[in-house]
DNA sequence: GTGGCTTATACTCTAAATGAGTATAAGAGA
DNA sequence: TCTCTTATACTCATTTAGAGTATAAGCCAC
């Protein structure tokens, strides 16, 4: 099996660790970003390294000052172009991580930022983003048009429309990398210019660093499709919260609002929670329960599901 | 944190590609494997390759003949320890690829293995497969038992029972991965112990190479959670299949029996399939209507649900 | 060619889950 | 006390899911 080996099969090749850090600050779902806010926190795997995740940890904790509680690994990418040409070539393996508020600090290189500003059209909790009908439906009906005969450019227009929910059709939130991904091949999205050319100023959402916006809309998919069916919301929960509080950091995350009634007849059925006993009183209206997750049901719940509902309009 | 390293970062990181490949062959699950039929088929990465991906079909088409269709990415393992102190180390990249069974040839050096041979545990097809009472429920009670204090000792049940479905818990045919790890910390498989001792031959399910059946694990758990939400079974069909042919594909991956009328409204309502107009008559009793896969609906569905029933007895 | 065996297919029934709404409670502040 | 705000309890209709009954349509042995 070994054919052309021993000359260059395992030399120049990079490994990179990325981290995708999330927490939801004061509402706002933020990721740790180094480097201005373009960057994603990352380096490189060193043989001293004991595994993957420890070795991810370090590099975490020495760049951001950031301690990392819940991680899980999201994908392994490796293009060959990726640091341009001649550059050798990096593998990049990727993570997800969750964190607390109280957690968070913020030091002198890293800093929290909204990945809406990023994504602005995955925001759905005040309705329809403007973006999507004012630069992102004209763009893409164009891109459609441009597209190869009638047949190819009906298939291009079914694409982006069932994607991105145009002509009535359904929005799904989990579809954040399809959508990502069909924008950039439209090249609407700056990143798809090597140049940044003129196009890029008028491209929605704030471009990243390389592909880490990539990188980070696979980790808003994955935590998207995860929150339905495994309790990890309480990752980025305080140790005590009210049921609206978690409502809202589950709606910051989806990216869509919750019906409240159906949100807590959910978390309550499921005993997620218990109550401490406490009330909150700073909500501005009545008080509101404090509950805290109940650890007890935590190793079944992580085998089993969560279900969250989320309004159908 | 950099221990012992010294310029090495780039060098001795072998990057290996590892293929599950997966086919169900006359109603049987299977996967491909070399060397006698405990090896998944696997080679290094090299510099020539244009993507991972790309690197994994011209390694596994090499090394086994056989032309890959459906892969999706695993996961990244990298273990110090894989093999053995002082060979460097290598990180292994995970791929799970589906095949049809008319593409199925089976060259000299690979071959297709029933994987509930690897998991004889996991197969509830013909009701509680008889290793679960006889080995595995006695060996996890005896684990538990010698696990610290009381409370630890029922932490350990409770774990076992949950991920087992033992004491009338009901059993979630997606923990493929947990219940492997499990019976690998309990010492119940035979790589848990390095020099495959005396209770090797006791231990349930025949071994693979290294850590080649945690792998298979993986894509196992992977598979049957992915029937449920992505009509990916039909990357395993024949192009042209009657619905019990292809309700006993899903029962084969999931290892349970599906409710048939159950499962037949649910698949003609989601509209997957369509009527080919003939009908096979080879079926022993009333001949049965042939369908094949929508492909209008192909690219929707891959976006949106695929829903499985499956008899909760 | 008829009765019995097998699988296919059409329906029915019931319970649970889900989406949506109404009604009432309990605080703060004017 | 009235009003505003949020919390919490219930109700209702629809959909989905699990389970079962009934009937259809082939083959085969006799």
């Amino acid at each position: 099996m070994d054919e052309t080996r021993g000359t260059e099969t395992d030399r120049d090749v990079q490994i990179d660790l990325i981290a995708v850090l999330v927490a939801v600050i004061a509402g706002t779902p933020s990721v740790l970003t180094i480097g201005g806010g373009d960057k994603l926190p990352s380096g490189p795997f060193e043989l001293g390294h004991r595994s993957l995740q420890s070795g991810l940890r370090a590099w975490v904790e020495r760049q951001t000052g950031h301690p990392l509680g819940y991680i899980e690994q999201l994908y392994t990418f490796a293009d060959r172009d990726r640091f341009g040409r001649g550059a050798g070539r990096a593998i990049s393996i990727s993570y997800l991580g969750l964190t607390r508020p109280e957690e968070v600090d913020g030091s002198a290189e890293s800093r929290w930022t909204p990945w809406y500003a990023h994504f602005p059209w995955e925001d759905h909790r005040a309705g329809l983003p403007a973006v999507l009908a004012e630069k992102i439906e004209p763009g893409l009906k164009k891109w459609a048009a441009s597209g190869g005969d009638g047949q190819a450019q009906v298939a291009r227009w079914q694409r982006a429309s069932s994607i991105f929910g145009f002509d009535d059709r359904s929005w799904n939130e989990e579809l954040v990398l399809q959508r990502y991904e069909l924008l950039y091949e439209a090249g609407l999205v700056a990143e798809a210019h090597r140049s940044h050319g003129p196009q890029a100023g008028d491209a929605p959402g704030k471009p990243m660093f390389a592909d880490h916006r990539r990188i980070l809309a696979t980790a808003l998919a994955r935590l998207r499709t995860k929150i339905k069916y495994r309790p990890v919301v309480f990752e980025l929960m305080p140790p005590v919260f009210t049921l609206l509080q978690l409502q809202r950091t589950v709606e910051a995350l989806s990216g869509r609002l919750a019906h409240k009634q159906n949100f807590r007849r959910l978390i309550e059925q499921q005993e997620l929670v218990e109550e401490t006993g406490e009330t909150a009183s700073d909500t501005g209206g009545r008080p509101a329960k404090l509950f805290r997750f109940r650890p007890s049901i935590h190793m079944e719940r992580t085998l089993m599901g969560t279900r969250v509902p989320i309004t159908r309009s």
